[in-house]
Formats: structure tokens, C-alpha cells, sequence
RNA sequence: GCGCCCAUAGCUCAGCUGGAUAGAGCAUCGGACUUCUAAUCCGACGGUCGGGGGUUCGAAUCCCUCUGGGCGCGCCA
């Protein structure tokens, strides 16, 4: 337990044990401007007691024991606490958190088995930006709930069998299994959607023989399910393609699609509709589940199986909800999809909940991914209206980031493998830091100029923040793993970066338990903040004495360890030089 | 019509679940490279937190209301 909040917690909340027996309020403690941190617990306490903030905050502070944390404690305005860290006592949690592999960083206590579903295309069109942020958001919570010691089971929820895989099927039968065209939704999945749309929109005996291909494909008729798989493989490959340039964490075994589910449909609808939970309205089976109202004020549904016999994706999910909890006997689900679904969920939920598939041990929560907007305010479009490509959006981060990369003097020559590493690195990193840094439920305004900049809370500037640590031990001709320290905290931007850096474990778990990656990085980007403002005021290399030197070697391979692991969890690589 | 989300500096966004004087970046203005990467840093300027009411010791944060935007609302996902 390294987190001064946390020790500080503890401290605050055995005092109002002895002092007041009020173990368990929270003794609110903040980071404050006028010290460290601040117990603000003696406010509302006094009104529960009846007595004066102030007079609460001295009993307070005369049964606190907080000697060999603290170097100061004083009650000011109303009734606060202001808490001051010692200067050794911080220097001795940095020290052990940067002798600890986790850097300090404890297993939660309370493991979960947790279901993050996130990326979830329909793979039978191309992703575009619109995939990317829940995909980016998705993975980064993945990681972090993984690493704060979560059992974190992967889910890419993928459409791939829904109403378009009759016309795809059709067109691939057309053009051929061989054919140039065939090799489409590997490539370029949405030209091929596209053209098999076209088809269906101007052919009348296209169309009709997809219909009535759905239906075949639906009743597993064996040589269209050939084709289906055919075309699932192709668009698997094209997802490993993105997934890999975009260094995100799935794989084939995380992919549970819409099909998979497929078999479990009829009997989710006849165990609804034996329980009673739902009825038959307007030829399909529904639920309305209390509390939804539609455009009339009339009960909504949520329709379970159409009037044709057919199912939508509630039952699906309803299903999937089913096989979570009693097959992988999950605790939360964490459904990272866009903000639109919002009320689809809240019913399907709710729907889980009445038919008792969904214990409240059991949590579900949506995590609302905002859109990614363009300049003009409305969805991120081409100029021509269509969606961005994902591959074009990359390539041109990419390209940016070489030209900045080759506008700037290097101290030395880098060969071409390298540059393209390290642009490629920044490029990406610069776009899926913008996806993480903004709280995940707004929108925003994509803006390249913006993301790779090396100013600001963006990717590059944390990489280069990185990168500068990395330089100072090439040319001092050691490791980080070589500066054990010992670390002493001297000079005031020591001390704030040291002060900073035992923040870490918190930023992590709050990321999890809020589902809000823009945490860590708010926390990243004041991490390397405080490192620059180090890195101007304390030369290392060139330290005064040998103890400074090895002090401040100690702290730049912590804040190097940190940043590393940091951008790691949120998926974004560090490369060694910039 | 009902429901959910949003409105914070000229612009783009934070604000740690109710704490003291609301913060960053960009832009603007002014400084710092014979010094470990100046792709950087340090200042200055800039806000009646959309309006109004309420809850209380204390509100950008919670409640109500109004204004102005976004999204959703029966057989698509």
C-alpha cells in the first residue's frame, strides 16, 4: 500500500474510531492546493454530532496518528485537515515502488470474472472510426481491469449473422468463389458490401434470392452455412489486419458472434414466454418491461421473436446474458458500445432481470461510447459523406507523424525500418490516445492537428516524455534496471514527481471501477507534467553529487517503468527514441 | 409527446462522485537553447460554470424549472 490517499484513509478513519466511534465514515480525503491532501471528513460529521467543524477537527487531530507519514498537520478554514507528506516518508514508498515489479500496484482484493465486450463489427461492412473507440476504449478497460487482478474474459461480440450475409452469399456465389472480386471482404469489406448492396437495390431476382437465402442460412442448410463460413474466415482475416496494426489485445478465441448464440434463441424466446414475461402483441412475441414508454405513452417492447418467426438482437443478447451467467459464471459485463444503444440495453437488462436470468450479484453496465465527430460538428464523415476508412485514417496519422518526425534535427541517423517504426508507433498512438483521454461518454471533434501535437495531453507528448528517459541512460551509459538509488527527495520537483508517482495504483483501479480510461490518462499526462518540470530544474547526469546522481537515476527509471506501464495498459506503445 | 445524454475561457476538453481562490492544451502576448531530445519549458491574458429557483455550513457537481443542442422510442443492428 504505497497510495498516500489510502494510507492517509486509514490513518483518518482509525482516528474517528478512537476519537468519535465513527470507524466507518469516510474520512474524504482529497488532494488539496494548500497541502498534500486534505480529510474533509470533519465538516458533515459535525452536523451529524451536533458539534463545531472546528472543535471535531482538533479531536480529530489529536487522536491522529500520523507521525511517521506526515511532517505537518494543521485544521484551517471551516474544519479541513491539511495534511503534509515527509519528505522521506514519500522517497521510501517511491523506493519500494520502484523495487516492485507491479510498481506497487496490489491485486485487488475482491477478483471478478468480468466480460468485456467491445469492438463488436458487423464484419460484414468495413470498421470505420465509428468501431474504433468502443475497439480502443474496450481494450484499454480489458487491460487494466486484467492488470488490477480481474479475470477478464475478452468478448468480440462480432455481427456476422444477421439479414446482409443473404446478399453477400448471393453476390459471392456470382462472382465466383475463385475470383478476384471473391477476395473482397478480406481487403476491403465494405467495397464488397457495397457492391452486393448495389445488386440488391437494383436486381429484383437478386434480391429475392436473398431473401430466400437468409431463410436457407438460418435453417443451417449445409451449402450455404460453406459459403457463410468462407465469408466469416475472409472477414476474420481483415480484422486480424486491423487489430494488429492498431495493437489491440483480440484474438479468434475472443470472437463469440451473433451465430454463436444462434442455437439458444428458440428456447430464450419459450422460456419468456413460459414464465409469463412475455405476451403476444401485434404477431410477436414481446416483453415490456415496466417504466418504458414509447411515443404515445404506450408500454414499449422489446420484441423477442417477430411476427415471421425471426429474432432480433435482443434475443440474442438475452441469450448471451444467459450463457455469461450460468456458463462462465460471471460477475459484471461490461457492454462498451456506442451511446445510441443506451435504451436498448436498459430494456434488455431489465428484461434479464424479470426473467431472472440476471442476479443483482450480477452487474451489467454500459459503458456509452460518444461519437467521433468532424469539424463541422457532425459525425466524422468524408467530404463526399461517406464513413472515414479506418485504413486511410491511420495512414494519414501516420503520414503526419513523419512529417513532424522529419522536420525535427536527430542527433543521429536513423535507418528506414527504424523511422517507420517509431512514426508508425507515434501515428497510432497519437489517434488512440484522443479516443482514451476524452471521457469516453462525450463526444468529440476528431482533429488530427490536435492529437499529434506533442503538446498537450496527447500520445506523443507522453512518448516523447518517455523517450527523453530513455536518451538520458543511453548516454549515461546504463539501464534503468541499474539505478537502484537510493532515492532522496531534495529539490521541490523531486518531490512532486515522487509525490505523483505513488498515484498510480489509484488512477488504475479508479479506471476500472468507473470504466473511464480517460483517468489514466489525465493521470499519465500529469505524470509526465511533473517529469518535465524535473527533467528542466534537476540535471541528472550532471547531478552535483553522486548521491543526487543516483537519486534522480532512480526516479527518472520509476517515472520511465510507470509511463511504460501506463501507456501499455491503455495500449499505446512506447517506442525507445523519437 | 416521453426517455436518456450534453451546455464550463475565443476554440478543444478536464473537473477525482458535495469542499477552500473552477483547471489543462490550442490561440494571443512576453520570455528561456555554449546545458541529459527546444517535438520542450516558464510567465501573462482569458470564465456571472446556458438562465432562474431550491437543498446546506458549502453546489460546476444533487433536486426542480426554463432555454438551446444531440440521441433513442414495434418487428434493422
Amino acid at each position: 500500500m504505497s497510495d498516500p490517499q489510502h494510507v492517509l484513509a486509514a490513518r483518518v478513519q482509525a482516528a474517528l474510531g478512537a476519537a468519535f466511534g465513527e470507524p466507518d465514515a469516510d474520512p474524504v480525503i482529497r488532494p488539496s492546493q494548500f497541502a498534500d491532501f486534505q480529510a474533509n471528513v470533519a465538516l458533515p460529521l459535525a452536523k451529524k454530532l451536533g458539534r463545531k467543524p472546528r472543535d471535531i477537527a482538533a479531536d480529530l487531530v489529536a487522536h491522529l496518528d500520523v507521525s511517521d507519514v506526515c511532517s505537518k498537520v494543521e485544521i484551517s478554514g471551516p474544519g479541513f485537515v491539511n495534511l503534509t507528506l515527509s519528505p522521506e516518508w514519500i522517497a521510501g514508498q517511491a523506493q519500494a515502488m520502484h523495487g516492485d515489479e507491479r510498481l506497487a500496484v496490489e491485486k485487488t482484493e475482491a477478483p471478478q470474472t468480468t466480460v468485456v465486450e467491445y469492438s463488436s463489427p458487423n464484419i460484414a461492412k468495413e470498421m470505420h472510426v465509428g468501431h474504433l473507440r468502443t475497439t480502443i476504449v474496450g481494450d484499454a478497460l480489458a487491460r487494466v481491469l486484467e492488470f488490477v487482478g480481474h479475470h477478464v474474459i475478452r468478448d468480440n461480440h462480432i455481427g456476422d449473422w444477421g439479414t446482409p450475409y443473404g446478399m453477400l452469399i448471393e453476390l459471392l456465389l456470382e462472382v465466383g468463389e475463385g475470383s478476384a472480386e471473391a477476395r473482397l471482404p478480406e481487403t476491403d469489406p465494405n467495397a464488397f458490401y457495397q457492391m452486393a448492396r448495389q445488386r440488391f437495390d437494383s436486381d429484383a431476382a437478386f434480391a429475392q434470392r436473398s431473401r430466400e437465402r437468409v431463410v436457407k442460412l438460418q435453417a443451417h442448410d449445409p451449402d450455404t452455412i460453406r459459403h457463410w463460413e468462407r465469408l466469416v474466415e475472409l472477414s476474420k482475416t481483415y480484422l486480424h489486419t486491423v487489430y494488429g496494426r492498431l495493437g489491440v489485445t483480440l484474438t479468434d478465441e475472443d470472437i463469440r458472434g451473433e451465430s454463436f448464440y444462434d442455437d439458444m434463441l428458440g428456447v430464450t424466446a419459450d422460456e419468456l414466454r413460459d414464465k409469463g414475461v412475455a405476451e403476444i402483441s401485434e404477431g410477436a412475441l414481446c416483453v415490456f418491461p415496466p417504466g418504458f414508454t414509447g411515443r404515445e405513452g404506450d408500454p414499449l417492447p422489446v420484441i423477442i421473436r417477430k411476427s415471421d418467426g425471426g429474432y432480433n438482437y435482443s434475443t440474442s443478447d438475452l441469450a448471451t446474458i444467459r450463457y455469461r451467467v450460468d456458463k462462465l459464471d460471471v460477475d459484471r459485463m461490461i457492454y462498451v458500445v456506442g451511446a445510441q444503444q443506451a435504451l436498448h440495453f436498459q430494456m434488455v437488462f431489465a428484461v434479464a432481470r424479470m426473467a431472472g436470468w440476471l442476479p443483482e450479484s450480477v452487474s451489467a453496465e454500459h459503458a456509452q461510447i460518444g461519437n467521433v465527430l468532424g469539424p463541422d460538428g457532425k459525425i466524422f464523415r468524408t467530404r463526399s459523406g461517406k464513413p472515414v476508412k479506418l485504413t486511410e485514417l491511420l495512414d494519414e496519422a501516420v503520414e503526419r507523424a513523419g512529417a513532424a518526425f522529419d522536420e525535427v534535427p536527430h542527433e543521429e541517423e536513423f535507418d528506414e525500418e527504424t523511422r517507420r517504426r517509431i512514426v508508425e508507433a507515434v501515428g497510432i498512438g497519437a489517434v488512440k490516445y484522443a479516443d482514451l483521454s476524452v471521457a469516453r461518454g462525450s463526444e468529440y471533434i476528431f482533429d488530427f492537428d490536435r492529437m499529434i501535437s506533442f503538446r498537450g495531453n496527447t500520445g506523443p507528448y507522453l512518448q516523447y516524455a518517455a523517450a527523453r528517459i530513455r536518451s538520458i541512460f543511453r548516454k549515461g551509459g546504463l539501464t534503468p534496471e541499474e539505478a537502484a538509488g537510493p532515492i532522496v527527495l531534495d529539490h521541490e520537483a523531486e518531490r512532486a514527481l515522487a509525490l505523483h508517482l505513488l498515484g498510480f495504483g489509484t488512477a488504475l483501479r479508479q479506471t476500472g471501477e468507473t470504466t473511464e480510461p480517460h483517468r489514466l490518462c489525465a493521470y499519465l499526462f500529469e505524470l509526465a507534467s511533473a517529469y518535465t518540470t524535473f527533467y528542466e530544474n534537476c540535471p541528472v547526469l550532471r547531478a552535483p553529487d553522486e548521491a543526487t546522481k543516483a537519486s534522480r537515476l532512480a526516479l527518472c527509471a520509476l517515472t520511465l517503468r510507470t509511463l511504460s506501464k501506463g501507456l501499455e495498459l491503455l495500449g499505446v506503445e512506447t517506442p525507445e527514441r523519437m
